[in-house]
DNA sequence: GTCTATATCATGATAGAC
DNA sequence: GTCTATCATGATATAGAC
């Protein structure tokens, strides 16, 4: 592959990252991406193939370094705890961190590539779902391997809801901080990437560990219809 | 309007919320609507003027009512606390309860309501924007003022994070809990929604209530560039 | 109010010249 | 490899008969 074939592919894959992330995959056109790349409308099928062939490699591009860079770091982390339990919030920093920072822009990707993953977690596009279970595979089986051990406390399946609540906070906030200020009123003005990977392993932290409800060991008939707040009191 | 206009415009929202939840709003077509409905391509621009207008009657229709029961119980869980805060509990079960009652197809909506709003709230359609403002503004003032009661320790922004988290955690987990059972390998068969109701208390309860880290108070440096883990030992 | 038929437009993909 | 030109498709919206 020449220079220039690969200064082309790198150029439609950003452009196409951003659109991507910015009006989600449907309405994003190809006509868009190419314009904002500088490059022609035929370049997309030529060098990827298909508009869907483009998405998955905008996505696998930015996914693959950052899964790989938290099991790097989940396995320092289990280096460093030798043979007690890895804390619970190192564990989470290794599983939020390596995400944030593309978002910062330490590394490439940024915002758009946020709102892109973010979107595509949430809402996937089926012809995604299969490429995404690959790449997510590994992580789950190690995360899963070390929580039960910091926390055994926990049955497995509680675990994987409250991964499942961490996973779509994580998510919702890193994508919509910026509109804080304004949905805030004003209120959230340090709103940077720091501040929520703080905030964000503050509150899954105690999430995580929280004691179990009697409820959670003994499943109760459905209480959805009930007027459950005498219970709180 | 007769009774006939007012089924066919029935029968179109019903389609529209299924359809839009499931493709959402670009991929959704004015075709596959009016066919589900059983009603004329054209009835949709009589009924309600263009696409982007249908989509805010399907969205209004329900959420209005999801939010005027979230400020009664609300309103009730304050009358039974008297002069002590609500319990942080309580508070939860107001707010998420009559969403999932909807979801769990108690009152009219069911997983195709669901679907659809936490896909306008992760992400929303631009022309929606406004409305939603309108219709969420005097929840966000009065649970506002019920959680600083409840919660006095926790400042107000830190508050508002942790909303966002409860919120993100909430509309991921509840849209997306049917692919538990395959994503968790099968580790989640019991995945109704009472058991989501009460694991996100359990887990945002947890959150919102946890103890401020040094740096939530006074806020450090970017520290995202650097190995942080030594920090939780 | 409801339908058929159609106007108008944008999209993804491709063929073929250079 | 890169371009222009074009095709086939499917979209929203509307005009006008009944």
């Amino acid at each position: 592959m020449s220079i220039e074939s690969q200064a082309t592919r790198d150029r439609i894959l950003d452009a196409a990252e951003r659109l991507f992330g910015l009006n989600g995959f449907p309405c994003a056109s190809l006509r868009q991406i190419t314009d904002e790349a500088g490059v022609n409308l035929a370049a997309v099928n030529y060098h990827f193939g298909s508009k869907e062939d483009l998405y998955k490699a905008v996505l696998i591009r930015r996914i693959r370094p950052v899964n790989e860079e938290r099991l790097t770091r989940l396995g320092q982390a289990e280096q460093l705890a030798g043979d007690q339990p890895v804390p619970l919030r190192a564990i989470l920093d290794t599983f939020i961190r390596p995400l944030l920072r593309r978002a910062a822009n330490e590394l490439p990707g940024g915002m758009p590539f946020l709102r892109l993953i973010s979107r595509d977690l949430t809402d996937p596009q089926p012809f995604m779902l299969d490429e995404m279970v690959r790449e997510f595979d590994p992580l789950v089986a190690r995360y899963t391997r070390v929580l039960t051990q910091t926390l055994p406390g926990i049955p497995l399946s509680e675990l994987f809801w409250r991964m499942q609540f961490t996973i779509g906070g994580m998510l919702y906030a890193a994508a919509h901080q910026h509109d804080f200020e304004r949905t805030s009123c004003g209120l959230c003005r340090e709103n940077d990437l720091d501040g929520c990977l703080r905030r964000l392993i503050d509150f899954c932290a105690a999430g995580l560990q929280a004691p179990l409800t009697k409820a959670a060991m003994q499943p109760a008939a459905s209480t959805l219809q009930q007027n459950a707040l005498l219970h709180y009191q």
